[in-house]
DNA sequence: TTTGTTTGCCAACAGTTGTTGGCATTCATA
DNA sequence: TATGAATGCCAACAACTGTTGGCAAACAAA
């Protein structure tokens, strides 16, 4: 087939737009979409300004490679329907807190209030990720609305804990956000009434 | 006492003042803080955009004047404890929904991400207003890890409906939020277990 | 009418922004 | 070694930003 890859032969271009797209994440996700300035991204990457230019043809085009998000949510057909709720939660915790949390998300949470690219983005993320997820394992009559009952509380978290860093969320142990936010997600899965 | 107030000498200012403060609420909401410039406030309240130095001192001086915020929380007390939730829930969508919803926490949930002023002012907003409030209602022992479950929840709705307005969040039925959001806030507030 | 304040517009400043084109250096390949 | 592509830095542009000071019209008080 085809020979040595791009990769092989031109490593140090993935290196530094690696490099480019990580500054960029982390300001994109702090800053906002406007409030991140091509210099700015540049300067963390340690390389010229124009550089990210040659490397994403625009900010536009910087944001959309920034914004790539696979929420990577696992299969959970294996969990005990009874314990969906706290499963989903504990996953959520683990993600954000982790060490391979990424930036992605943040970087869209930021800058989607007042960006249409973000936020049609983070619309098509839940549509097509959380949406189909929600359907294999809720047991309510209405699917769609229980995507989105779980996504408010979801999101909520996020961008309060994450986001906002309200002193009173940020507080909250993880074992009591398992365990509340868990029952609730858990009743909007599969409501007992 | 005092004579007549500047109010009645010069009505011309206040009311140009208040025009000012109008169209920076609402493009605060829609553009972030950085987004929304002086002189698209002043073009759309139809003055000069040096006017607006004059009025306010500063931009910074205008998004703190344009940003005031009071929830208007009422008096539960006269509420049947079993109803606090749906109550709760009912109000909120009356705000967010009503005329006189006003946009100043629009305001502030579009430009806090990446506003530190923006940020810092819903930090305080929740601890002085929601706080006590659900300090008052609530039958947990941990009130204040009640008051951050209920409002990462209450937040997340009007996020995800009002600012990203997620189409399936858009969607849900009123009587629907009212009932499932409703029972998250009461388990919240006072757990069966 | 005269005086002093308020309200408003205008022009301009200094700094920052995204973006561009040119030129030097590195480096794989022939 | 010679060639051409890839990588990088630099200077500069045009547009936009918050902000300022000056000057004209409106207006209240004397």
């Amino acid at each position: 087939m085809s020979g040595r890859s791009r990769t092989d032969r031109f490593p140090r271009s993935v290196e530094t737009r690696a490099r480019i797209l990580a500054a960029a994440r982390s300001l994109f996700a702090t800053q906002g979409y406007r409030g991140t300035t091509i210099r700015a991204v540049a300067a963390e990457a340690d390389i010229h300004p124009s550089m990210v230019m040659r490397y994403f043809d625009s900010k536009e085009g910087l944001f959309a490679a920034a914004a790539e998000l696979d929420l990577r949510l696992p299969d959970l057909s294996d969990v005990k329907p009874a314990e969906l709720g706290v499963t989903l939660v504990r996953l959520f915790l683990e993600r954000w807190e982790g060490a391979d949390a990424g930036d992605e998300l943040p970087a869209l949470l930021g800058a989607a209030p007042t960006n249409a690219a973000a936020r049609e983005r983070l619309v098509e993320v839940f549509k097509m990720q959380v949406g189909p997820m929600v359907a294999r394992s809720a047991r309510a009559e209405n699917k769609e609305q229980c995507a989105a009952l779980i996504v408010s509380q979801m999101l909520g978290l996020a961008f309060t804990r994450y986001i906002l860093r309200l002193p009173a969320v940020v507080a909250l142990p993880p074992e009591v956000i398992e365990r509340e936010v868990g029952a609730t997600i858990q009743n909007y899965l599969m409501p007992e009434r």
